[in-house]
RNA sequence: GGGGGUGUAGUUCAGUCGGUUAGAACGCCGGCCUGUCAAGCCGGAGGUCGCGGGUUCGAGCCCCGUCGCUCCCGCCA
């Protein structure tokens, strides 16, 4: 049953060599007489013919195959006769005449054709065996391997330690909802699924094992999105007695090494840098995509004193926690031709973001010749409109998008209409693939609905050394924190983030405090993850990491818009898998077991 | 939990103002066909219009409910 190689291997080289491919038909032209084959395998397509002069047999054989048959051929290479070479395929110049067919298996008719466009997607996961023998999955999936093989060539190479860490862990105080699994042995007590190794890789660290990498999956039970699924993998990293700038050097070199082994292209080092505060200062969003040229421009200065009333309140605003009030434009070259039904819909979009309007300025013409189309330039003196103008460039022909709202409102809305606008008018410029870095993200934040602080990346990150002092002044607490900024970074590649990571506390003292700034009672710690503070007291070293999202990374490589178009066996919006059909009921004896009964009542 | 989109043949879709027998393409089946690669020509089969209820003389189309898939908000790093 040997076969002498891949069917896209077969080439002009093998000319007069008799081979023997297998693979599924891919489609076949039966022209009474001579009969073609494109048979398919994981490599791509060669074409095998079938001719009743050379062998009759085999021919008559060959009428009766249909597409997804299972074929194993042998015959000679050959090249095709002039004009019928195919420079649409690899293999095109040659073509297997066949002496030797051995039907493997049969297939009945597909529930969708494997060349077919938008198959919907129910379908396409619920016969995924079939969904992945077509071209794109294979090229897809073929490309995730590359990517995770030169990641663990590349950490190896420099080092690291591949270690794995349980799946069936216990469940952790903050972040998102837990997977749990029922203990057996242990009645009425549970496993939680882990949502990152984070403790157990800061324990390694804490262990000595210096440089530690995994290619780990996680699960959040949470809703999930275009680009979150409950189960997803993340490239997970640690690395004793270094700072950040270790951490993004090396993530760096990962990154590149991804670029020159999986794509074939250059990345030029280092990656762009913004800090939090400019990310949200000219993008309105933390993950921003620089390709996009568009940038928003704070006006509360030079608005604040203005006459129009909904401006000035936003001004004025200063919220119960220090949250201030702000006025921003996003200024859109050549916007002035969008039409009022535009206009419209952009407006509803930002309502989603919790925008109460989009207040907007045509310049149709200059300020000063009355060439402002807008519901509210009335309310501007003229001082206002020339200091608008010289903020933002503003020429004839443009439109400006007004936001003027909590800060956390503007930037959001406005940040979202800047990605939107690029998106609808086709703005991005620039190479495909565009990073960035932002760092120095705020330690806290403050929770309205818990009224309390929580952390921004996780609990265990360290506060930037500069305001350190901050955290540890008793007054302080409850008060501002959101002002303390941390050894956090992500990375940002096409405007989203697929990866971040910080360095850690290794101070037991400091991380006390941090737990106690968050409202986590002492006992509440000790009891959850006592084990981490315990092992913090006995020699931690510094210490820091790193986590890209895996399929993220490999769907935008690819171009994919779902992170689902990259993972084998993914799950439907509903966390369910039309092929499996799990999740499902199970048996009486098997909750009984499991000292389980279920509330649930069936409708 | 909330908002939007969507569901018609195996697949992708069309289906007018509520009106006679629900169409097309691809696929499938049969026949013909010796250089195709989106093979071609002839013929054919194939429908619980997601599901349930309602309005109506009459519903794929209108109304109510429900389910699936999907995008987004909340949630989630």
């Amino acid at each position: 049953m040997k076969r002498s190689g891949y069917c896209n291997e077969i080439g002009t080289h093998l000319i007069g060599e008799q081979v023997t491919v297998c693979g599924w038909v891919s489609s076949r032209r039966d022209h009474g007489g001579v009969i073609f084959i494109d048979l398919r395998d994981r490599s791509g397509l060669v074409q095998v013919v079938f001719n009743p002069e050379r062998q009759p047999e085999v021919h008559r054989q060959a009428h009766g195959l249909r597409n997804e048959y299972v074929l194993q051929v042998s015959g000679l290479v050959s090249r095709r006769p002039p004009e019928t070479e195919n420079p649409k395929l690899a293999t095109g110049a040659i073509e297997i005449l066949v002496d030797r067919l051995e039907l493997l298996n049969t297939a009945q008719q597909l529930p969708f054709q494997l060349d077919e466009e938008g198959v919907g997607e129910a379908t396409r996961l619920q016969y995924r065996f079939l969904d992945l023998r077509r071209t794109e999955m294979q090229r897809n999936l073929q490309f995730r391997h590359r990517v995770m093989q030169t990641v663990r060539r590349t950490l190896d190479e420099s080092g690291f330690l591949e270690i794995e860490t349980p799946m069936l862990t216990r469940s952790t105080p903050e972040g998102a909802r837990d997977y749990l699994v029922p203990s057996r042995v242990n009645p009425g007590q549970f496993y939680a699924l882990p949502q990152s190794p984070q403790l157990f890789k800061q324990l390694l660290m804490i262990a000595g094992y210096d440089r530690y990498f995994q290619i780990a999956r996680c699960f959040r039970d949470e809703d999930l999105r275009a680009d979150r699924q409950p189960e997803f993998t993340q490239i997970d990293l640690e690395i004793s007695f270094v700072g950040a700038e270790e951490v993004m050097a090396l993530a760096e070199s990962v990154i590149a090494a991804v670029f020159r082994d999986a794509l074939g292209q250059g990345l030029s080092l280092p990656i762009a840098r913004l800090t939090y505060e400019e990310a949200m200062d000219r993008y309105g969003l933390d993950a921003p995509d620089l390709r996009n040229p568009l940038q928003l421009i704070d006006l509360t200065e030079t608005l604040r004193e203005t006459g129009f009333k909904v401006f000035a309140q936003a001004a004025a605003m200063t919220g119960s926690r220090g949250e201030r009030g702000m006025i921003k434009v996003l200024r859109l070259p050549g916007g002035a031709q969008l039409t009022r039904k535009q206009i419209d819909e952009y407006t509803e979009f930002v309502g989603i973001y919790g925008a109460k309007g989009l207040a907007w300025i045509k310049l149709n013409g200059p300020w000063q010749e009355d060439g402002w189309q807008s519901p509210i330039v009335k309310f501007f003196s003229e001082a206002e409109k020339a200091a608008i103008v010289a903020a933002t460039g503003a020429e004839v022909g443009d439109i400006l998008f007004f936001g003027a709202d909590r800060a956390s409102i503007v930037n959001e809305s406005l940040g979202r209409l800047r990605v939107k606008l690029g998106k609808d008018l086709d703005l991005l410029r620039g190479a495909p693939f565009s990073f960035v870095w932002v760092t120095e993200f705020p330690l806290l934040d403050w929770d309205n609905e818990s009224r309390r602080h929580v952390a921004v990346h996780h609990p265990f990150t360290a506060p930037m050394v500069e305001d350190r002092a901050q955290l540890d002044a008793p007054e302080m607490e409850g008060r501002f924190l959101d002002r303390v900024r941390s050894q956090a970074y992500d990375l940002v590649l096409n405007g989203t983030e697929i990866g971040g990571g910080s360095i850690r506390i290794h101070d037991p003292k400091l991380q006390e405090r941090m737990l106690a700034l968050l409202g986590i009672e002492k006992e509440e710690a000790e009891e959850k993850f006592g084990f981490l503070l315990k092992a913090l007291d006995y020699g931690a070293p510094p210490h820091g990491g790193l986590a890209f999202g895996l399929d993220r990374l490999v769907a935008i490589l690819l171009g994919v818009e779902s992170i689902r178009d990259v993972i084998a066996f993914p799950k439907t919006q509903k966390a369910g898998c039309p092929l499996t059909q799990a999740p499902s009921f199970v048996d009486p004896l098997q909750l009984r077991e499991l000292y389980l009964r279920s509330t649930h009542i069936p409708k």
